[in-house]
RNA sequence: GUGGCCGUAGCUCAGUUGGUUAGAGCGCCGCGUUGUGGUCGCGGAAGUCGGGGGUUCGAAUCCCCUCGGUCACCCCA
């Protein structure tokens, strides 16, 4: 508690303002860029769902069984704020039948009931895509290339991309009890707390970071080892792709992901910049079957997620991708009470500029100041005198020797387009 | 959920072995004579020292609980 008449934003959530926030919407616009220039178009969905849609993530992943935010609403459903982005997509596909392929992105708010570190948080950001209705492989070299060109045009440098291949449902199944017996015959050498994960989830003892764990884990059968020809045949097409595109990846058996839905591809953006263990920028891999779960037709799909905060997080640690400046055309100044800065804001706006002022009838000293704190490039200063004469006085603000022009109100506009050009 | 560290003005922090009206820098506001910013000078506002309880003549300083932040595990974006 930190007082009683005072309140702080949840645990684990932010406000994200002022220069940073000037710096998601860029990395909103560039990442909306890099996708709808491949043909994707934004979904918005809601951020809440019948908590069956996400349940269908997997019954075992942690994020299902107990970093679900759920609640039960006025009508008695049960309703869980999603926690990622790719089950309200197969919801909706489900639930509209677009025709294939259908390519779409979001940006969303993201749920986890988890204490927060370093890179996690209860409420954090994911931008995304999906591609559902094609199982052709070179789409998945093309999601991949998308989230790949998208951190590039970041400006980031320092990650790798990890690749690795599920196999399909059967492959998968065939695996994972593999697996199961082979670690279990080295049960005791496992640290003890992944051994719960033998009955569960074998696969998740694959990622564990314990010392003990990760020397028995080092020798454990690769399920790349063991696909069927087909999926064998997909994975290369798949890793030949990326290797025509010039991107760079490395093969990483290891890699499982957290969501039970996984087939085939997988994939994982790591940022080796961030110096905290959460590193993954942007993960994701193919979801055949994930839209029958949901009701609908047989559907293949391939996504990924990224998170923002992460993302940002690795640009910091690059020191790259900063806050653009926030840029003003104009900052009026008016000394004469307010009419003129009342009429010359809204005439300016209207006409294309980006122009702001101050309030309260404060000093021009104050109002100087204001126009130099807001990045303006010019301030438009009407006084008495300009008032009298009708005219504005067109003072750059950037410039170190500090020009002014007495300009006519009438022609105000003309001079700012030819100024400012 | 478990564990380590931390919690003093908007921000970054200082506060001696517990002792009178809690400080600095930055930021913010005002002023430096007639209407002009970024430098400089002067002045000002702003903190129930996260919250609650306890020990004490007296606590920001000691103890307990609690909330929050942070880092790690788990897991993931």
């Amino acid at each position: 508690m930190a007082s009683p008449d005072s309140y702080r934003a949840p645990k684990g959530t932010q406000d994200v303002f002022g220069p940073e926030s000037t710096r998601w919407e860029a990395l909103l616009a560039t990442f909306a860029d890099t996708v709808e220039s491949a043909g994707y178009g934004l979904i918005q969905s809601p951020m809440f769902e019948d908590i069956a849609v996400f349940r269908r993530l997997g019954e075992e992943t942690d994020v299902v069984t107990k970093e679900m935010y759920d609640f039960v609403d006025k009508g008695d459903r049960h309703i869980a704020l999603r926690p990622e982005g790719t089950a309200s997509v197969a919801r909706a596909f489900a639930q509209h039948r677009p025709v294939t392929p259908w390519k779409t992105w979001y940006a969303t708010p993201a749920f986890r009931y988890e204490s927060p570190q370093s890179g996690r948080l209860r409420q954090h950001h994911q931008v995304g895509i999906e591609a559902m209705g094609s199982a052709d492989p070179d789409l998945d070299v093309e999601v991949i290339a998308l989230g790949h060109d998208y951190v590039r045009r970041l400006g980031l440098q320092r990650f790798v991309l990890l690749v690795n291949s599920m196999g399909d449902a059967d492959d998968r199944r065939r695996y994972v009890e593999r697996l199961r017996g082979w670690l279990t015959e080295r049960a005791g050498d496992l640290a003890p707390e992944d051994r719960p994960k033998l009955d569960t989830n074998p696969m998740r003892v694959l990622d564990s970071k314990r010392p003990a764990t990760q020397e028995v884990v080092r020798d454990a059968p690769k399920i790349t080892d063991d696909l069927s020809d087909e999926a064998a045949a997909r994975f290369e097409r798949v890793t030949g792709g990326l290797g025509a595109l010039g991107i760079d990846f490395q093969l990483e058996p290891r890699l499982v992901r957290g969501l039970d839905y996984y087939r085939h591809t997988t994939f994982e953006l790591q940022s080796e910049a961030i110096e905290a263990s959460q590193s993954t920028i942007l993960g994701g891999g193919r979801y055949d079957g994930l839209v029958e779960d949901m009701g609908g037709p047989v559907t293949p799909g391939i996504g990924f997620g990224s998170g923002i905060e992460r993302v940002l997080l690795a640009c910091d640690a690059e020191g790259v991708f900063a806050a653009p400046e926030t840029t003003l055309d104009v900052f009026v100044v008016d000394v004469t009470g307010g009419d003129a800065a009342r009429d010359l804001t809204a005439e300016l706006r209207r006409a294309g500029f980006r122009a702001d002022r101050s309030f309260d009838a404060r000093s021009m000293r104050a109002q100087m100041k204001a126009a130099d704190r807001s990045g303006a490039r010019l301030a438009l200063i009407v006084g008495d005198q300009e008032r009298a004469d009708g005219t504005v006085g067109v003072r750059s603000l950037h410039d170190a020797e500090r020009t002014q022009v007495v300009v006519p109100a009438e022609k105000i506009v003309d001079h700012l387009r030819e100024e400012l050009r």
